[in-house]
Parts: C-alpha cells; structure tokens; sequence
DNA sequence: TCCAGTTGGACGTTTTTTGTCCCATTGAAT
DNA sequence: ATTCAATGGGACAAAAAACGTCCAACTGGA
C-alpha cells in the first residue's frame, strides 16, 4: 500500500468497507451476469434493498448497465474491476495473509480470495475462476492433469474459459465414482474439463466397497491397469479438500467405515484419503484411483478449497502436503486458519 | 491521477467531496489551532454539528487532539495534510485550472488553493500562507521587497515564518498612506514582513489630496527621494488586486476622484492605479508611490487575490500585467474568471 | 403461450443525522 | 485573584435518510 493510499484511509476509515463492497458487488455481476436484484442479494448475501442502493449507484457510475433480462457490467466496469484488484486485496490484507499462510503451511503459494464462500455463494465462483485461470497457465506444459471431485471442483469446471481447443490436454479422473452425487463426481469433473478445453478426458468406473478379492481382481484388469499408468505420469493434480465426517455421510459410507474414521480422529479428507489433525492417514477408500505418492510426483498441485468451515481440513491437510502445492481458498479459511494457529501457539 | 485513483472514484463518486471537507477541515485547524468546535464552524463555514461530527472522526482517527483549549493537529494529522495535498488539487481540478488561467493571463504562473474566501474566512489565511512560502523561497537572492497595504497583505505578513533571521531582507512600502485603515497600510504591512523575518522595513509617511505644489516640493525631500531611489532597485513587488469601487470607498476618496473612477469604467486596483476592463489605467492616486514602469522592472511579482468577488478585477488587471508575476488566488476566483472568459469567447 | 425473473415504483417504519441547546471546565486576560 | 470568553461533552426533539417489503408492469426464453 502506498503512502497516498494510506492516508487516504485515515482520512477516510469508511472508505475501505465501502470499496469493497461494491467491488465485490461489481465482481459478482460480472460473475453471474446477467443477473438481477433478487437473484443477486442472495448469492452475494445482502439485503435487496443495500443490492438495490449499490446497484444504483453503479449504473449512474456507468459501471453496470440494467437492461429486462438484468444487469450485466459494462465495458468501464470491467476496467474498474481489472485496475482495482490488487487495491482491494491490499485492502483486505491479503496479501499480507497468503505470505502467512505459505510459510505456516509450508508450501509454495497461497492465492486467497476475498469474503468467505460459507456465508456468500459467489465466493466459490470466484474461487473456481481463480484456480482456473491458474490451470489454465500451466497448459503450455503440462498435458496430464488429474482432478478429483466435489461441489468446489465443479466450480472450477464452470470457470474454465473456452480459449483456442487443445486437443493435447488429458484430464483423468483421479478416483471412481465415490458414491457421490454424479455433478460431483470426478469422472464427471475430469469430462467437464476436457469439454471446456477441448482435451481428451479418461474415467474410471468402479463399485465402491468391493470385497478384497474382487478388488484385486480388477486391478488387473487392462482398463484399469492403464489408468494406474496414467497416474504414474500426470503433471498436474487439482483437488478438494473437504471435511472428513461431511465427506463420510455425504459418501454414504458403512457404518464400519465410518466408526474407523471417527475413532482415528480424522478431519480431512483428499482424494479419497483420510487425515487426521497432525497430517497423518488415518484411512483410505479402498477403490482404484491415484495414489499419494503419485500425487507427490506431479510437478504442480492446485488444492482448492474455501469457507471457514474447511479452516481445521485444510489445516489437517497440509501438515504432509506435498511442497508445489498451490492452495487457492478464500478469506473466511484463512483468517480461520490463522485463528487456529495463533490459538496453538499459546 | 494515476488510473487507480480514477478507478476509486469512479466506484465512490462520494468519496471525493467527502476527503475534500475533511481534508479542509484539518488544514483549517492546523492553520488557526487551537480552535474550538463553534469558531471552527464560523471560520470553515460549516454547521457545528458536521464540525463536531467530522472532528469526532478525526479524533478517533488520531489525526486532531481535542484538549480544553481547543482542536490541535497530531504529527500524524500533519502527515496526511502533506501526503494528501497533491492529491486533492487534482481532486478540485486545481492542477486543471492553473494551466488554463495560466495562458488565460498571460503570465508565467497561477497558484490556485481550494474552496472561496468569500465564503469561507479561513481560505484567506490558506492563500497568506501559500504567498508566504513563494515569498520565501525568493529571500536567498531577493532583498529588496515591495509591499503594498490591504487585508490580503496582512495575511500573508501573519502566515511568514520566523526562520532564522535574515538582516539583509528590506521591505518597502509600496505606496504612503492611502486612508485606509492603519493595520491594512503599506507601512504596516511592511513593518510586519520584516518583524516576521528579521528584516529592516522603509516606510513611507505622505497626506493624501496633496495640492500639486505641495506634491511636486515634497518630491525634493531627500526622504522621500531615497524611497524612490529605492523602488528602482525592488527586486520582488508583493501586491494584492482590488475591486475598483471598493477601494474607493475603502480610502474615503473624494467625490471628484470617485467621479473619475467611475466615468473611467474603473474595474481594479493595484498600487493605487485604477485599471477599466481591458487593463487600461483610468486614474491613479497622486501621491508618492511605486510606479508601473518600476514594478515592470522587478524580477519577480507576487499578486495576491482570492474570492469570487474579485474575479472581474484580477481579469481586469492582467491584461497588462508584467509575465513575470505569479499570482496566488483560490478556487473561487479562478472558477469564476472562467466562467466569465468563456461567456466572453460566446 | 406461459412463466420465472426482471426493473421501477411506492410507502410505512426504523435508524441516522441534524440543529440547538445547556453545562461544567479551563486557561488566558484583567 | 477574579473574571470571562471559549472549550469539549452531553442531551434531545425534529428532520431526513435509509431500510424492509411489498406490488405492478414487463420481457425474454422455454
């Protein structure tokens, strides 16, 4: 922050909710457009009447325009958005919190977002448009790129812009179907990305709970054999990181999956492993899909995930993380995680 | 502005009138400090309510200290009056407006300070304080300093510094007494220059109305002829603009001389000559004095006029005024002069 | 053709701001 | 030593602004 900056806020103290308000107000619409007053009140969490105020005054401001169908930003909008970005983060101290944040997680970069996607739904968009403009970057040399599944993987898929196709990406599904919700799965991730880009996508069907003598049996089964391939050679991972008792229920696991979870003391959960508050595995879903130490192989890994509530996985998470990886989450997970640390070391 | 200033503003349109008062209202306390809610709101022209309300913030923002003898600026107040003094010149367009009235009058510089002195008092001692400081970076090469009398003067004389005193500076009076009240004569004034800075002043002690032969024989007096001798060798002339009438009235003059201004179509005064609206001299006070031709000569200029109300004369007086002169005005004249320029060009 | 979603308008209610006092103190001038 | 004008803080009714919440008319896509 500059000097101007800063005493433009001491002059001004209401100036820096005010602004970022209405950027994230302005973002929003962008986002979501076209979008109308209701609609947006909800997903941006404010009352109509504050959506209504604001959104007034960005048209006068000729930042937005509102038309029947509803508001969509204009051409000066957009500039306002681009010239403000890195202000607002400053603003926000975020900056100040992703330098935190990498060196107590104790891995290359942490890009967080502004707001908290528990308490507003756009955030998550956000959230996926960043992690997907990070992706994207990697295009040029990275091919292979595994992904997993989750509501927040989805969201990335959403975010994913249609540039010039590139017929050479691969996206892989990093897991079977995990008795997730089929929007959410990563075989439906991974066909989501290849669409978006234009790549070639690969799946893996399995059953969950298999016995382990048909487990073993399937392993050796070509298809599957030259998914295991696959893993081995992927260059990038993009994942989720969820909660670990929320994933159980969400995956309908058996009871007795779900008593090993609870009594290992689990918190998080990534690709299809469980971790506990110090890092350590506590369990794992016994399916086909990458492996933790082909994870640790790629040579970039965006692990995305956002909201206070996923502070204590994300935390759990990254004791063993592997060190390229990049986390994308958002402002509420931060300042929580940093709650939590500062709560530790007292 | 830099595009980041511009994106702020085109997100808080609010934003600018609102540093502006506040930016005002400290450079107001730090000008008459320490002053009391109530005075404050006389001098700054403001409810007290809106004083009370914004110095409450400026409290809290450690900017002001309120003690029971009154508002003081912080160091920290003191920061932002000069972090931020560029930024609201270019906020009120004043950078704008120099350039224009610049080339406008035709001379080599305009200083503008922000609002109007006819509306708020305290713009007065804004603009002393500004001709206080160009003044005093002339003094290294300058010694020889002619003042003029008025209001406006004594504002600058109450806003110079008491640096390290300077033996060598010599401040002259411009003109005798021309009846206007004592503490607004040249002679005062010029006292007070040198009082302020350590300098030695010449005054000089003449009746008004003098008969032609009283004139013409006091002219032989070797007082009186040193004090010619002496604006020969000004270097810096230090003078205020007037409105014609007013001034007339100011100095009592008689009926016959009012006449004469009049008919004249007299606009402005400076130095006791009466200029009509295209600069031309209609009449001019007959007494001893500094001459046109002499102020001509001196290096440096300083006009001083602020107020709305004095638009008309300072247009009038520059159409022939020496390019060497700088004047120091304040919002409210430059506003208004084109204003009337522009109608002119219609 | 219908329907979900849109904007703009309206209005009573609540909250904030505003104007205007008074009061106990204080500090400088007499 | 005493006055006295100026100070900040407190208080409160009135005015204004903001707010929450509807409704009506309209539109664009299914």
């Amino acid at each position: 922050m500059d000097a101007l900056s800063a005493a433009q806020q001491k002059l001004m103290p209401e100036m820096s909710e005010l602004l970022k308000k209405r950027y994230q107000i302005l973002q929003t619409i962008n986002l979501e457009q076209p979008i109308g007053r209701r609609t947006l009140s909800e997903v941006a969490g404010a009352t109509e009447r504050e959506i209504r105020k604001e959104t007034d005054l960005l048209r006068n401001q000729q930042l937005i325009e509102m038309k029947t169908a509803g508001m969509t930003v204009t051409s000066q909008g957009l500039e306002v958005l681009e010239e403000l970005k890195v202000f607002v983060r400053e603003l926000s101290g975020l900056t100040d919190m992703e330098i935190q944040l990498q060196s107590i997680l104790g891995i290359s970069k942490v890009v967080i977002l502004p707001q908290d996607s528990d308490e507003i739904p756009a955030v998550k968009s956000h959230i996926g448009k960043e992690a997907a403009r990070l992706l994207e970057a990697l295009f040029g040399r990275c091919k292979k790129i595994a992904v997993t599944g989750g509501s927040t993987m989805a969201a990335i898929s959403k975010e994913l812009s249609i540039g010039k196709p590139d017929r050479t990406l691969q996206f892989i599904a990093a897991r079977g179907g995990l008795g997730e919700d089929v929007l959410h799965q990563a075989n439906t991730i991974a066909a989501a990305f290849a669409e978006k880009t234009g790549g070639s996508f690969k799946t893996l069907y399995l059953p969950d709970h298999l016995s382990a003598e048909a487990f073993a049996m399937m392993m050796k089964e070509p298809v599957i054999k030259e998914m295991m391939d696959l893993y081995d050679q992927t260059d990038v991972v993009v994942h989720g990181i969820g909660n670990a008792e929320e994933m159980a229920v969400r995956r309908h696991s058996s009871l007795e999956e779900v008593e090993k979870i609870r009594s290992g003391g689990a918190v998080s959960e990534a690709f299809g492993y469980y971790f506990d508050k110090d890092g350590k595995i506590v369990y794992r879903i016994r399916t086909a899909g990458i492996q933790l130490e082909q994870v640790q192989k790629a040579s970039t890994i965006l692990a995305v995930a956002g909201g206070g509530s996923k502070a204590r996985a994300i935390l759990s998470y990254f004791n063993n993380a592997p060190t390229p990886t990049v986390l994308i989450t958002d402002e509420g997970a931060a300042r929580k995680i940093l709650e939590l640390t500062k709560k530790l070391e007292e």
